[in-house]
DNA sequence: TCTGGGGTCCTAGGACCC
DNA sequence: TCTGGGGTCCTAGGACCC
C-alpha cells in the first residue's frame, strides 16, 4: 500500500500570526485582523482570539462582544506576500511538486524525497522546524496517503502541529470525524446531513451513496460519498490556468447614484481589465453582481461577441449590466451594498490584436469610439504604471467622488495567478 | 450592531441545432 | 401534422473554499 507521501502545509492564522511575528507585544494575545469593535468585518483571528470564538470573516462589533480584549489591528498587508513566499521556498526545498492553493497552504507530494530526507514524518517535521527557524511563523502538516486524508490531518493537527494518518489506520481516524470537515460539506450540507441523523464521516460513509445525492445534490453527493469512502484520485499539480478574473467593493449602504456607480465600476473594471492585459488575456462573459440591503445580491451577465480586456468598454458594458440589475428593483432611490465585475471564457489574447470587430460592429454602442483608440490608451496606462506605480496614471474623471477602498495590496494577496 | 475580497463548481431552465 | 432525443450555449442563483 502507498505510504502517507502526500503532506498539507498550512500555516496557522496566517495574518495574524504575522502581526504577532511584527509587534511582540501582541505575542500571546487575542488579536483580530481587520475590523474594529464598530464595524467591518475580522479577516482573522490569532488563536487567543479563536478561544473565545472569534473568527474570520466575523462582524468586528460581535467579535468585540465574544472577547473585550480582543486587540484590533489595520493589518500590513504588504508584508504578507513575501513572508508566505518564503514559506513556499522552504516546501519547495524538499520536492518541486508542490502545489500553492492559497497564500498561506499547499499540498507536497513527497513520494520521491523520502531517500533523501526521510520518511514523511520527518519530512514534516523539517519543515515545520525550519518554517518557524527561518520565518518565525508556526505551521501545521498533515501527511495521508490522499489529498483529502491530508487537509484532513493538518486541520486535526492544528494549531502548531503535525499528524500522520498510517494507511493501516484510516478509517479509524476518520470515522469519529465531524463531517463539517471534509472539503466541500459547509454549513447547508452539513444541516442537511444532520437533519437525517449523519454528523459524523463515520455514519455518511456507512449511508448508501444514492441517499447522499438525494440530500446534496448529485454532483456533491456522489463526491462527498467517494470521500467518506477514502477514494480521492487527485494527484499533486501545478494549479490550472485561471477560468474567471474579477473584483468588488462593498460600499457600505448608499444610494446607487449614475456618478456612484460609474465610480465605483470604473475601478473594478480597471483592476479586472489591468490583470488581463498584463497576462494577455480576455474574456467573453462578462458579470455583474449588486448587493443589496440586507445581503441579497442579483447578478447579471452577458456574453459578447467576441473576448474584452479594453478597460472603457469593461466598465460600459459592467455599468449596462449593473442598471439592468438596479432597475428591476422596485421604488425609486434604490441603495446597494456592493458592486463586483468579472470576466470568465477566458482565451489568450495576444497584446497585438484589437478589439476593433467586437466595438466597431457592436451596434448597442453605435457612437463607440473605435477600439484602436481605447486600446493605445490601456498600453499607454499600462506602460506608465509599469514605470511609476499604478496611482501614476488613471481612468478615473478627477470630478468624480472617490470612494474609499480597500488597499491594493489586501486584494493581491487574494488574486488567483492568471 | 448587520458582514471583505478573489475564486471554483453545480443546477436548472430556455434557446437553438441536428 | 405538433412531435423524439441529444448536445451545446447562455443566464441566474447558490454553495463552498481560502
Amino acid at each position: 500500500m502507498a505510504g502517507p507521501t502526500i503532506l498539507h502545509a498550512d500555516l496557522d492564522a496566517f495574518y495574524a500570526s504575522v502581526e504577532q511575528l511584527l509587534d511582540p507585544r501582541l505575542r500571546g494575545r487575542p488579536v483580530a485582523v481587520g475590523g474594529s469593535a464598530r464595524g467591518g468585518v475580522v479577516l482573522a483571528a490569532s488563536y487567543e482570539a479563536k478561544a473565545y470564538g472569534v473568527s474570520g470573516g466575523m462582524p468586528g462589533w460581535r467579535a468585540a462582544r465574544l472577547c473585550p480584549a480582543l486587540q484590533f489591528v489595520p493589518g500590513r498587508f504588504a508584508e504578507y506576500q513575501p513572508l508566505a513566499d518564503r514559506v513556499m521556498d522552504i516546501l519547495g526545498d524538499v520536492t518541486p511538486a508542490v502545489e500553492r492553493i492559497s497564500i498561506d497552504e499547499a499540498f507536497l507530494d513527497v513520494a520521491g524525497s523520502t531517500h533523501l530526507f526521510g520518511p514523511p514524518a520527518a519530512i514534516a517535521a523539517l519543515l515545520r522546524r525550519r518554517v518557524r527557524e527561518e520565518v518565525g511563523l508556526p505551521i501545521s502538516v498533515g501527511a495521508a496517503r490522499t489529498k483529502h486524508l491530508a487537509k484532513i490531518a493538518s486541520q486535526v493537527a492544528k494549531p502548531d502541529g503535525v499528524v500522520v494518518v498510517d494507511p493501516e489506520r484510516e478509517r479509524e481516524f476518520l470515522d469519529p470525524l465531524p463531517v463539517g470537515l471534509m472539503w466541500g460539506v459547509g454549513p447547508v450540507a452539513r444541516e442537511r446531513l444532520a437533519e437525517r441523523g449523519i454528523t459524523t464521516i463515520g455514519e455518511l460513509a456507512r449511508t448508501p451513496s444514492g441517499a447522499v445525492e438525494r440530500v446534496l445534490g448529485h454532483a456533491v453527493g456522489a463526491r462527498m460519498s467517494a470521500l467518506a469512502h477514502n477514494e480521492d484520485p487527485r494527484r499533486v499539480s501545478g494549479a490550472g490556468r485561471a477560468r474567471s478574473v474579477g473584483a468588488q467593493s462593498a460600499l457600505g449602504r448608499q444610494v446607487a447614484s449614475r456618478e456612484l456607480v460609474r465610480e465605483v465600476l470604473s475601478q473594478l473594471a480597471d483592476r479586472v481589465a489591468g490583470r488581463l492585459r498584463a497576462k494577455d488575456r480576455a474574456g467573453r462573459t462578462v458579470t455583474v453582481r449588486v448587493r443589496f440591503p440586507g445581503m441579497r445580491s442579483v447578478t447579471r451577465s452577458t456574453t459578447l461577441p467576441g473576448p474584452v480586456a479594453a478597460t472603457l468598454t469593461l466598465t460600459e458594458v459592467a455599468e449596462q449590466l449593473a442598471w439592468q440589475a438596479i432597475d428591476d428593483q422596485p421604488g425609486s432611490d434604490v441603495e446597494i451594498t456592493l458592486l463586483a465585475v468579472s470576466v470568465s471564457g477566458l482565451t489568450a489574447q495576444s497584446s497585438l490584436q484589437l478589439e476593433l470587430p467586437l466595438l466597431t460592429d457592436d451596434p448597442r454602442r453605435p457612437g463607440s469610439e473605435p477600439g484602436a483608440a481605447r486600446w493605445a490608451v490601456d498600453r499607454s496606462v499600462d506602460a506608465v504604471r509599469a514605470r511609476f506605480g499604478r496611482g501614476a496614471v488613471g481612468y478615473l474623471p478627477s470630478a468624480m467622488p472617490r470612494v474609499r477602498t480597500v488597499p491594493d495590496e489586501f486584494r493581491e494577496l487574494a488574486e488567483h495567478d492568471l
